[in-house]
DNA sequence: TAATGTCCTACCAAAATAGTAGGAATTAAT
DNA sequence: ATTAATTCCTACTATTTTGGTAGGACATTA
């Protein structure tokens, strides 16, 4: 399961990505409308802006704005920066691949039932980005 | 991602699969071939026998078989005995689903997404079986 | 009844999760 | 220049989960 953490990241982006184009959003009012706790949303916004995803502005009239269009933010992307990886062992990962100790990955039929998952999983989370979060919800 | 405890009960099962219809083997042996820690793997393997896909018998001769044909565990069945939800939200998720705090199920857009993602996800884990593990070694 | 095995209860240390606190740095308006 | 508004940075903390271990009770077979 992703992290609530997660969760509040998509949340906020789902937000932003609404103010698409509009002037930036002031972390305190995000985290009001989004009910996140707004410490922990600070936290949350720097790693997006680390990774690109956002911009910030600060002093008056400051706050945060998506840095590219919804339409190119997959859902993948933003799991991988907040939450980690998304194959569910780590020799299949991608993006975090780790050795599994103790096994042996040219013969292991559990890494190869995993890389389908895998697949499956990533065919969906890189289709689909923020936008399709927020047209869906009519 | 999965537990370490969930991958040693993949590993179990998958060495249990290869002696199905021959005669239980101990968890000694289980955990010697395939690298277990002992009293963990004990753990998990009366984990998997109260969930009844294990059988087990005490005393000289005694250790653990698979109680149904490798070809009728799936993998989301093990998954969500050892490891808990496979869907990423507990909102999406089929069984073990817990409401969302401070988010609305009608209007999430997240939620629809990630309803998405968990089908494509079981489609995989819930066709593919033991049987498919060990075939899949060679 | 002794040996061989599983099963049960309880405990423990390390890591991850879900935050909080306090202030420094930057920007904009006065 | 000063002040107010805002993000940014460092560090701390409590709780839960993970990954085990220890010791013996219980059941089965020879
Ligand atoms: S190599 Fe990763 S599970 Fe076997
Ligand atoms: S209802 Fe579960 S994420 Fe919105």
């Amino acid at each position: 399961m992703l992290s609530k953490k997660t969760q509040y990241a998509f949340r906020a982006l789902a937000h932003l990505a609404l103010n698409y184009g509009k002037d930036p959003v002031r972390i305190s009012t995000i985290a009001l409308k989004e009910k996140i706790p707004l410490k922990f949303l600070e936290n949350i916004l720097v790693e997006l802006k680390n990774v690109d995803l956002l911009e910030s502005k600060k002093g008056k009239g400051g706050g945060y704005s998506l840095k590219i269009s919804p339409k190119k933010i997959n859902l993948a992307t933003v799991i991988r920066v907040i939450n980690g990886p998304i194959a569910l062992l780590p020799c299949v990962s991608l993006n975090f691949y780790e050795k599994c100790t103790d096994c042996d990955e040219e013969t292991c039929g559990i890494r190869k039932m995993m890389i389908i998952a895998r697949d499956s999983t990533l065919k969906v989370l890189e289709k689909k980005t923020l936008n399709d979060i927020i047209i869906a919800k009519d």
